[in-house]
DNA sequence: CTGAAAGCGCTAACAT
DNA sequence: ATGTTAGCGCTTTCAG
C-alpha cells in the first residue's frame, strides 16, 4: 500500500534515519528527557536542524492526549445593540460589540501574558447563540485543547453547566450563579463600587445617580446593589437609576434619559468606563461641566477611562491579573486533573482622575 | 501492554461493537458517505447516541492531514501607543488596541459568517514581535490549522515571505510589497478617499487637511497618495498633513497639531473613523463647529462612525465582504493547494452622514 | 542509556 | 455494501 502522504513532511522516523539513531531517542531528545548522552545528542540535534524536523502536532496529541493550547471563550446572548449598523445586517454574530470593548483586550492581554512564557497557544472562540455553543462544545469534546478560560456575563448561560458535564476542564470569570463544580475568580465589585460611592459623599455629592450595566448580568447587579448599600450607609438615596448596556452608545442614551429624571443630579456613578465614554458628551451638551457641575465615576480602568475627556476618575478592576490567574488555575488543573476546582477573589481600588 | 488510555473516551471501535459492524461502517456513517445501508446506518446511528461518540479530532487529521480550522492571524508591530495606561505596563502585547478598534470586530465578523455554516473552527493569533512571530511559525508548521487569514499592516512585516516559504496556505489583507506567492484581497484606497474629497471639493471647502494614518503602512500611505492626487486634482493643494496612528487618542493629539498648523482648514480628512472619534471633541473644545465651520470626513466605516457626534460621513470598505472573500479564497487554495493564488479587488464607497 | 515494538483512534484502499 | 487491514507520526513501556 503506497498511499501518498497528506503533507510530505519531516518525520521523527527521518531524522531518526540521518542521526542513525532510533525515533525513541530523537522523540527523548525532542521533548528534552534527561537521559540521552550528550554526544548523542548533539549528533540529534544536528539532524533536527538539517532536516528542518517539526514535530506533528496531531501524531504527538493522539497519543500524549493533550495539545498544548487553551480556549479563552466569549459567551455573551446575542442581543441587538442599542444602534443598526450596516455590518450587523451582514452578520448577527456580537465580534464587533466585544472587539469595541476594551476591557476584552485586557482580558486577552492578560492571558498572552501568561501563557506565552510557557509556550501554551491560546485559541479565541465567540458564542452567542445555541448554535454556536453546542458546535463550541463538539469543538471541545474532540479533544481540540486542553480546557477553557470562559468568559461569560449572562446568568442564564448554560455553558458552565455543560463544560462541567462534558468533564471539559474550566475556569470562569466570575462566580457561577448556580453552584457548579468549575474554577472562577472573581472581584469584590460591591466593595468597589463603595470605593467610588464614598469619594462622591466626600467630596460633598450627595444627589448621586448611576447607569447600570444590563441588569441581567451578575456584574451589573452586583454593582447596583453595592451602589444601593454605600449609598444607604452614608444616609441617602439613589437620584436616579438607568439601565445601560455596557456599551458607548448605549452610555450615551441612558445618560440623556437619566437627565430627564433627574437634572438636579450632582454626580453619576456609571457602571463602565465605556458607556461613560458615551455619557460624557451627553454632560458637556446639556451644558453641565465634569466634575464642576457633576461627578462621573466609571467601572473598570479600561483605556476608554483615558479615552475620556475629562479623564475619568474610575474603579479599577485587576483585569489582567484575574485572568492571568484563570489561565494559572486552569493549568494546575490540567496538571493534576482529580483536584479540587480552586478559585480566586480580587479587590478593586479607585483611580482617582479629573472627572470626580 | 495495558497502557491507560490518555482519555477515557468512546471510540470508533466501542460504537462499532455496540452496533455489530465494522469500525469502517461507523466511520462512513460518520462521515455521510452515501454508500451505507439505510437500515444498518440507523443502527450504527442509535449507537453512536448511545455512546455518546465524539470523533477524536487528533487521530482524524493525523491521518487525513486536516484540521478543519483556519487561523486568522493579525500582525503588527509592538510599538508604543500614544498614552501610557496601567494596562500596558502588565503587558506590552498589542491586545489591547486590537479590541479598541471596531475595524477587527468587522473583520472577525466577516470570517465567521463564512465559516460557520461550513463547520470550520477559526483560530485567533495575534502577532506583534519576532518571538510571537517564530513561535506562530511553529505552531503553523505543526499543523494545527489548514491556513490563515492574515491581517498583516505593515509593510516591513516577514510574514507574507515567511508563510509563503513555510508553504503554509495563506490569503492576505492587501497585496504584498514585494511579490509574494500568496492569494489577497484590496481594497481601491486610493478611489475611496477621491470619493471623499471630490465630496469636499462640491460641498465648497477648499481648504483641506488630512490626519493620515501611520505612514509605515502600505493603508495610510496610499490613502495619502489618494488625497493629494485627487486634491491635486482640483487644483488645490493640502492645508495639512498630520500624522496619525489610526488610534483615537492619536487621532485628537493630530487633530490638535493640524489645529495649530492650519487654523482655518475648512475641511479635514482623517484617515480612519477611529481617529476621527478622537478628532472631533478636539474640534467642538476649539469652538468650531461640524460640520458648519470644517467638515470632516473618515474612512472605514466602522462602528465607530456612529459613535461620532455628529454621525460621521466617512469611505467604507467592504471589510465583512472582504474577510469572508479571504476565507473563500483560502478554503479555495485548500480545496486544491496546485492552484494558483487568487486576488480580488474591491471597491470603496462614501457614506454621506452629518459631518460633511 | 538506547532500541524494539506496541499502540493512540481514525481513514481509505482493497478485497469480498 | 461491508469488512479487513495497513498505516498516519508519535510516545512510552519494556528489554537489553
Amino acid at each position: 500500500m503506497t498511499r501518498k502522504p497528506p503533507s510530505a513532511s519531516v518525520t521523527l522516523e527521518d531524522v531518526a534515519r540521518v542521526a542513525g539513531v532510533s525515533r525513541a531517542t530523537v522523540s527523548r531528545v525532542v521533548n528534552g528527557r534527561a537521559t540521552v548522552d550528550p554526544a548523542l545528542r548533539s549528533v540529534v540535534e544536528q539532524a533536527i536542524a538539517a532536516t528542518a524536523y517539526v514535530p506533528n502536532r496531531a501524531a504527538r496529541s493522539l497519543v500524549t492526549g493533550s495539545t498544548g493550547s487553551i480556549a479563552l471563550v466569549v459567551s455573551e446572548e446575542g442581543r441587538q445593540t442599542a444602534q443598526r449598523h450596516p455590518a450587523d445586517e451582514t452578520h448577527p454574530s456580537f465580534a464587533g460589540r466585544i472587539f469595541t470593548d476594551p476591557f476584552f483586550g485586557r482580558v486577552v492581554g492578560g492571558v498572552m501574558g501568561e501563557i506565552r512564557p510557557r509556550g501554551v497557544q491560546m485559541v479565541l472562540l465567540l458564542v452567542d447563540d445555541e448554535q454556536s455553543r453546542r458546535q463550541l462544545l463538539n469543538y471541545l469534546r474532540q479533544g481540540h485543547v486542553d480546557g477553557v478560560v470562559l468568559i461569560s456575563t449572562h446568568a442564564e448561560d448554560p455553558l458552565p453547566e455543560w463544560l462541567a458535564d462534558a468533564r471539559v476542564p474550566a475556569v470562569m470569570s466570575a462566580q457561577p450563579v448556580r453552584p457548579v463544580p468549575i474554577g472562577w475568580v472573581e472581584v469584590d465589585q460591591r466593595g468597589g463600587v463603595g470605593l467610588a460611592v464614598d469619594h462622591l459623599v466626600a467630596g460633598g455629592r450627595r444627589r448621586i445617580a448611576t447607569v447600570t450595566g444590563p441588569l441581567d448580568t451578575p456584574a451589573a447587579r452586583e454593582r447596583l446593589a453595592g451602589f444601593r448599600e454605600r449609598l444607604a450607609g452614608h444616609g441617602l438615596a439613589p437620584a436616579a437609576e438607568v439601565e445601560g448596556d455596557f456599551t458607548q452608545a448605549g452610555g450615551a442614551v441612558a445618560m440623556r434619559r437619566l437627565l430627564e429624571l433627574a437634572p438636579k443630579a450632582d454626580a453619576v456613578f456609571v457602571a463602565s468606563d465605556l458607556m461613560a465614554l458615551g455619557a460624557l458628551p451627553v454632560l458637556h451638551r446639556s451644558g453641565r461641566r465634569v466634575p464642576a457641575d457633576v461627578a462621573v465615576v466609571g467601572f473598570d480602568d479600561s483605556s476608554a477611562a483615558l479615552a475620556c475627556d475629562p479623564p475619568l476618575t474610575t474603579v479599577r478592576q485587576p483585569v489582567e491579573e484575574m485572568s492571568a490567574r484563570m489561565v494559572r488555575l486552569l493549568l494546575d488543573r490540567l496538571a493534576d486533573p482529580a483536584a479540587e476546582p480552586l478559585s480566586a477573589w480580587f479587590s478593586a481600588s479607585l483611580v482617582v482622575r479629573d472627572s470626580a
